[in-house]
RNA sequence: GGGGAUGUAGCUCAGUGGGAGAGCAUCGCGUUCGCAACGCGGGGGUCGUGGGUUCGAAUCCCAUCAUCUCCA
């Protein structure tokens, strides 16, 4: 067998299929393109699906591919397997074959026995080859063409050999061709054979022949134009060529354990635990790069969230590995060096890969620390128990403060040979998403929704007509007080009101409502707010100021149009906004949530990191040109699928209908949007950034201001800066210094203050030690000092205890209406006098208590006029203590 | 919008109501021909901010800000 390097394979593979006519396809990306139905590429087949399915038509029939893929949720879940087992990864490559109608088993066998066999050389007596046991067919073809001997070919079941796409659709019988590591590698039992469980008979390449499709009643009728499906992991053939027992000693992943290695000044191959360590970060290396490169981003759903706990658990094996910073960052570079040949899309990404990782990991260090701490007090105490397994809430808490992905808690646990307590974890769970919920009730929107289905059924529907007008004449549909449809309402009600038409904007996607007026015959409603509950109805919510209403009415509505400017400008500059952060922080920016109101604007967006000032200044500096630059706002009602040619914005899992509604601000933003808009940039006035602040991991929201709310925000600092200067009689320009300046001024007089006191309270230090007495040979010292805080007193009675050389100091002060008393008692007496009890008997006195050391303590009481008295009284509470 | 965690010296952090600390960094002195290393000493703090409780708060309570984290 030639020694060949993976790339070398990966190579050698497509060029030999190349040329037994096949179309070499680039691998599909990691996020499969219109498949709802997976989260991740799994299989070399997943891009020719639609080709296999009869729904696509390509100009070949014939295509071989390297495929990225990955496995770490769904059907195919290797990632609790990753760095326990020699062949798990979440990220490999996948080698395939595919025939849509093309050639059938016959072809299939020979050209990949002939690959194996001729052109990597791989010793017959080593190969086994598996069928379906009802596939004769396939025995003959492998004994006479590919001349495998009969007893090498081993027949198994459904569960092993019959392939399906699933329950329905394509499916057929598959032969897998398999490796012998040799009995060494084995599990050593009597009955190991092919498709034992163990290391020694390895699966190398699946050829999967789809011959049948099946209905929903599973009856398989077989297919016009059979099809060949086959793939073989690229890193279990390089392990073969290059003869090492163990995927991650093949070059591919050998490169990155020894960049690991010198990182970690760890030795692969010395320590068992070290060695899963290392594997888990060689092999989560590659998936975070590749999924990194393929546009996931790490955020607490779905893909991304598979993202992250990919991430978080390389960097816990790394601290594991005594790596305190940083450094997956690092590893997804080398795998860009090995790979980026065969993967560009790794280079490109190159700089955003590393920017990404770093943050996500920098961010999870600092969680990891005080979680890893917990998680070991709480192992700590399972200690004693039987079976030991960690509660639900542990895990939970974890979870919740600490970002531990539940499968990470349960990675650290299992080295510990400890459970989790899954079920305490989902009632943990469900506890924190019924308080979550309960919280946000109280517009108590959900109830209301049912009469409003109610409605629509009826056949009860409004028509917006506020995209052209401010004015409209229409007729009442429906009136509705307390959710009850009624007949009339009268002067004073609060109701709601919908009619057949109207030009008032429902508040909906995140915009707010119209407010304005209603007048019909007689009567006149203030429209306060304006809902839109369902697609098909707008509520106006009103209180009627005069007359009577009935259902029926023709009414006129008048949209409050300073309102309605106030919002039109705030809604274009938050499409600006958008087209400004992603202009300035990338193409991973889209819209988390978003609203807008008449005097201000909030929008929420997908980030890793907060912004930086100059990030923050560019944008609003970008918004701010925009608007200058006054371009107009263009609407334009098109399909869904031109206004995706034509680059518009989309929200990601928003349904749309089949039309949709385009928003254009001159060349520079293009959005899918129902909102109204203004006529032109220019409308907005001015744009200013309020706030800029976390909302989740990986989601930042800023607030900003436009038109008349930014000028009376800019209006109000401006006051205050003027307040300030005048107060500190300083021009603008100076204040900063001038605050600085004065600060440090404060400073250097509290220093002084401090001094001062201590000397006032020295000065009458040679009157008090006069005062010493001995009582039962203990020189004792109980007196009254100036003092005017703790502090000084303390102080002060460090000095007295030093010439006491062995004694007890017992000062007091009077402060305001309050008394302080510090006792001190050098080190040879503390045993007999702690100080703690001396004071809590002098306070007593002064209607106080204290506490402290046994050297020192302090104490504080109401009654200052007392003070004497307690002074007095220490000398017999330590001659009582005396024994 | 709701919950949890964190915020102490330039950095990393300790400190469960009683005198604000450690290691690293920094500066000075000593040792040295010089450097590294070492020894001794010093400077550096609104304990995130604002209230409250208490004789006394980094510590307890409330509010607020920032960062992290989970839910909606």
């Amino acid at each position: 067998m030639k020694q060949r390097s993976g790339n070398e394979i990966r190579n050698l593979f497509l060029n030999y299929f190349e040329k037994h006519s096949h179309t070499i396809v680039k691998s599909s990306s990691l996020v499969p393109k219109n498949d709802p139905s997976l989260l991740f590429t799994n299989a070399g087949m997943v891009q020719f699906k639609g080709l296999f399915l009869g729904m696509e038509k390509k100009e070949y029939t014939r295509a071989t591919s390297s495929q990225k893929c990955f496995r770490a949720s769904g059907k195919h879940n290797d990632l609790e397997n990753v760095g326990y087992t020699a062949r798990h990864h979440t990220f490999f490559e996948m080698l395939g074959n595919f025939s849509f109608g093309d050639y059938f088993k016959k072809e299939a066998i020979e050209i990949g026995w002939d690959f194996l066999v001729n052109q990597l050389q791989i010793p017959k007596k080593n190969l086994w080859v598996t069928i379906y046991e009802e596939d004769d067919e396939a025995e003959t073809i492998w004994n006479q063409q590919a001349g495998v001997p009969l007893d090498r070919i081993v027949r198994l079941g459904k569960k092993d050999n019959f392939w399906a796409m699933g329950d329905t659709g394509p499916c057929g019988p598959c032969s897998e061709i398999i490796y012998d590591q040799g009995p060494e590698m084995g599990c050593g039992r009597p009955e190991c054979a092919v498709g034992c469980d163990c290391d020694r008979y390895l699966e190398l390449w699946n050829l999967v022949f789809m011959q049948f499709n099946q209905d929903e009643s599973g009856v398989k009728t077989p297919l016009p134009k059979p099809s060949i499906d086959t793939g073989m992991g690229l890193e279990r053939i390089a392990a073969v060529v290059q003869g090492v027992k163990s995927n991650y000693d093949c070059d591919l992943l050998r490169t990155i354990i020894t960049s690991v290695e010198e990182l970690t000044e760890k030795k692969y191959g010395e320590n068992p635990s070290d060695d899963l360590s290392i594997q888990v970060i060689a092999d989560h290396s590659r998936a975070v790069a590749f999924l990194l490169s393929d546009g996931v981003l790490p955020s607490n759903e779905g893909r991304g969230y598979v993202l992250r706990r990919v991430i978080r658990r390389a960097v816990r094996h790394g601290k594991k590995l005594g790596l305190d910073k940083p450094f997956l960052y690092r590893t997804t570079g080398v795998v860009a060096d090995i790979m980026q040949d065969a993967y560009p899309e790794l280079s490109k990404a190159r700089n955003f890969v590393a920017q990404a990782v770093i943050n996500e990991e920098g961010r999870f260090l600092e969680t990891l620390e005080v979680g890893l701490k917990l998680l070991q007090e709480e192992i700590e105490k399972l200690k004693e128990a039987q079976p030991p397994r960690l509660s639900g809430d542990v895990v939970f808490k974890l979870y919740d403060t600490y970002g531990f992905p539940i499968d990470l808690t349960a990675d650290i646990l299992r080295e510990k040979g400890i459970s989790i307590d899954e079920e305490g974890f989902s009632v943990a769970m469900s506890s924190q998403r019924a308080k979550a919920r309960k919280a946000w009730k109280g517009s108590g929107a959900k109830e209301v929704e049912e009469v409003y289905h109610t409605l629509v059924r009826k056949g009860i529907k409004t028509v917006f007509k506020g995209y052209e007008f401010r004015e409209w004449e229409s007729t009442i549909e429906c009136l509705l007080s307390e959710e009850k449809a009624v007949e009339e309402l009268s002067s004073g009600d609060t109701a709601q009101i919908i009619t057949a038409e109207t030009p008032f904007y429902g508040e909906t996607g995140g915009q707010a409502g119209d407010s304005g007026q209603m007048k019909g015959d007689g009567w006149q409603a203030e429209v306060v707010n304006t809902l839109r509950p369902l697609p098909d109805i707008i509520v106006h919510q009103v209180k009627v100021t005069k007359g009577e209403v009935k259902k029926g009415d023709t009414v006129k509505l008048l949209v409050d149009n300073n309102k309605r400017k106030d919002l039109a400008a705030s809604h274009t500059a938050t499409h600006i906004l958008q087209a400004a952060l992603r202009e300035v922080l990338g193409d991973h920016v889209h819209q988390e949530g978003s609203l807008v109101t008449a005097d201000r604007l909030r929008f929420d967006f997908t980030h890793f990191s907060p912004l930086a000032d100059r990030e923050l200044k560019r944008i609003e500096e970008l918004v701010n040109q925009k608007i200058r630059e006054n371009a107009p706002v263009k609407t334009e009602v098109l399909s869904i699928e031109k206004a995706l040619k034509k680059g518009a914005m989309a929200l990601f899992g928003e349904k749309y209908g089949a039309t949709v509604r385009m928003v254009e601000v001159g060349n520079y933003s293009r959005e899918l949007c129902g909102g109204t808009h203004a006529e032109s940039a220019g409308n907005i006035g001015f744009f200013k950034v309020v706030s800029e602040t976390g909302i989740a991991a990986g989601v930042r929201r800023i607030e900003a201001v436009t038109g008349h709310g930014a000028w009376s925000y800019v209006r109000n600092w401006q006051e205050v800066i003027e307040e300030l200067g005048a107060r500190l009689k300083s021009p603008r320009g100076e204040l900063v210094d001038k605050v600085a300046k004065l600060l440090e001024e404060e400073k250097q007089l509290q220093r002084e203050i401090d001094k001062l006191r201590s000397q006032v309270a020295s000065s009458h230090s040679r009157d008090i030690f006069r005062e010493i007495k001995t009582v039962k040979g203990i020189k004792v010292l109980s007196a009254q000092v100036e003092a005017s805080d703790p502090k000084t007193l303390r102080n002060f009675a460090d000095t007295v205890k030093d010439r006491l050389k062995s004694g007890i100091a017992v000062l007091g002060a009077k402060n305001n209406d309050k008394a302080m008393l510090v006792v001190m008692v050098t080190k040879d007496l503390t045993s007999q006098f702690p100080a703690v009890e001396v004071i809590n008997q002098v306070a007593s006195v002064v209607g106080g208590h204290g506490g402290g050391r046994p050297d020192m303590a302090q104490a504080g009481g109401v009654h200052p006029d007392r003070l004497e008295a307690a002074l007095d009284k220490a000398y017999e509470i330590i001659e009582r203590m005396k024994k």
